[in-house]
DNA sequence: CATGAATGAGGATTCATTCAT
DNA sequence: GATGAATGAATCCTCATTCAT
């Protein structure tokens, strides 16, 4: 007469993490208004009104799977700490947070992908979701430039809070590129190659005059 | 026994033009799945069957949407040759270039959100779409890295497909943050400033080492 | 500024005449449900709002197109009278009538088809106006009928209202055969010699005894 | 964690076969083009999303309506095998084959009327399965007078392929009348003496001279 | 009169959500 | 708890009909 033992908190997070994945997944294929609740269900072989136990509507389910893919690019971002003191010690740091992250999209493939292609496209609110999340990435990259800035090994005379938005859109390009990649592998190492270089060193040819506008 | 004339080519092309702005105005608002025919038509004040006389339906409407938003964005970047011969003839086009695209999105923030925003997000098909036109727009960049590197006034160890991928992700991120902005003119101006310096001459101060890993 | 003179009547006439042709031939091809105005004027090459000056409305068109159907398969059967006073003579005139309708199946396809395949299905007062007609015809061959008995060239002993349906129906059977047909003009001269000897004599061989339940 | 056990097959076609019924009624009323689906669902006091449990759409229900009285009736005429050895058997076998008819149209007006009156209407490849069907009919009657030629028992001078057809189209015409008629049980006895009668021995009077084309 | 651009009522269909089992 | 049968709100789209030109 005891029936069965609740379901603990803990088992309750698992099944809600694995609908996630096959919702990350079954969005990232097919895009969120395309993907039913019924193939995210399939996927994971369940009735599909079991996914109501765990989420309140297709729309929440949508929100934890956007949370859960930003808390994923964070955590590859947001692995070290702003405290290099040489541009070499930063170059490395980028180096290992790059290394993260192109992992990270080929890990998990969906998650980048949804957060990177589909999440702007949903709606409004999931729109702006993804905004603040893709301010808070900058941040994180704000806080290095303000401390190589600081610390003397970055120029004075550039806008970090820009400048941290626009080395996160090349890298996050950069994540694009590796997805659609044949080989993705070699993607993956020739960005981390390239993005660096570009925005530390810039493209333009050591010869050439310093710009008009500049001193 | 004369009747109501029937439309003329260039007539349609008008009606089908309005649409197309109505439609993206709405697509930019709502979102693509979220958004009605009848408030497209709504918007243009005309019944919601009226659209279906200059589109076969919601799709090939979508579709000539973001056809629009690529021709009007080719157009801003396309707006040169890639013929300069210093860094400053060069810096002074994409000044030009860059005034071009961000007047555009200031000028028609529907159209450019909906192409730098939403368009990823609709279905696999427009994501192949823009990822295509995306494609082209890098080509545009490209040919002026090249350029660049014939002449001289580019370094030789970059890549160049790579480098303009980037470098328009930079751009367009730079495009969506003035879409975003409170004082969308001073962003423009900041982004302006700040994204040739970026790529051209690198974050890094110039005292700083070169890389370990070139000469 | 006398102005253009007004339609006369006939030729109100002869243009309503044209568009019963093309609707039938429309209803004919797709049936009434799926048959559009405009296909009908496109038939004559003429602009759909037309229609509406000569027909109050598409289900009014169709009243007059099955009208124009009956009236025409009218035609064909009320060719003679029922004077016939042997069987030969009745014979020749059975002969007569079923030229002309098949005649009329042959070289009026649409029409017929319409009215022997069609017009059942389009709505339930439409079953009933053909259902009517179908009862005037079996009139028209019931005073035949009747006329034989009485002259004594045929039995005494069946039921003319019945017969008449019946025989009428085997008649409109070999017009949709005919119209189904790969060689009508063949199938027409076999269910021109067939129908006849059916009803008339019978297809019992002349040594089976009579039946039971008569003379 | 059983949850509610999918349907049995037995159960699905079970609701199946109550939606065919329902539709049957629906369609025979109103025609197939003014039915809703709407309107079947109510019958069965459901919610017309159930109906697309269960079919596609609406063209693939009436198909299955169409086969149901297809079989139905298939199952009415074959109810015996051409065995008959003397006219009088080949009678009696005439008068259970049209009972058994007879009695489905009274019992399954719907299903028969749809059959009947209906079906040619829908479209072109419903008219097509339809005479198909009619087709198939006509080949069972055509066994029957096959074996009474051989049997010695009917003439040999008529065309079965043409006859079984003709036979049919009374015996059709026979149920749209029961169906149509004030007293149906009356009209079923009168047609089912009429029509054996009339295919049997004609209708000319004996002392009727031969036909002048035939001995 | 003829025309065809515009309209919107009408209906088929989808699929998120509910809830009896 | 899990399930999937049932539901009906929500929308796309068609096409008969109107009426300004």
């Amino acid at each position: 007469m005891a029936g069965r033992p609740r379901q603990t908190a803990p088992e309750i997070e698992q099944k809600k993490a694995e609908l996630v994945r096959a919702a990350s997944k079954v969005f990232a294929e097919k895009g969120y208004a395309q993907s039913q609740i019924a193939d995210i269900a399939a996927e994971l072989g369940i009735g599909h009104g079991t996914v109501y136990r765990y989420f309140k509507d297709k729309r929440h389910l949508l929100d934890e799977v956007i949370d859960f893919a930003i808390a994923r690019v964070a955590g590859a971002l947001a692995f070290d700490q702003p405290s290099a003191d040489t541009l070499e010690e930063y170059r490395a740091q980028v180096g290992r947070i790059g290394q993260n992250l192109f992992e990270l999209v080929l890990e998990e493939r969906d998650v980048t992908q949804l957060l990177f292609q589909e999440a702007y496209g949903a709606d409004p609110e999931m729109k702006e979701k993804v905004a603040l999340a893709m301010s808070a990435f900058a941040s994180l990259s704000e806080s290095y430039l303000i401390n190589g800035k600081k610390k003397g090994f970055f120029r004075k005379d550039f806008n970090p809070a820009i400048a941290s938005l626009a080395i996160n859109a090349m890298v996050f390009e950069g994540a694009r590129q590796v997805l659609r990649a044949v080989d993705p592998a070699r993607a993956k190492r020739e960005w981390m190659k390239e993005i660096p270089e570009i925005f530390l060193r810039g493209i333009a040819s050591e010869t050439s005059g310093a710009p008009a506008s500049r001193r």
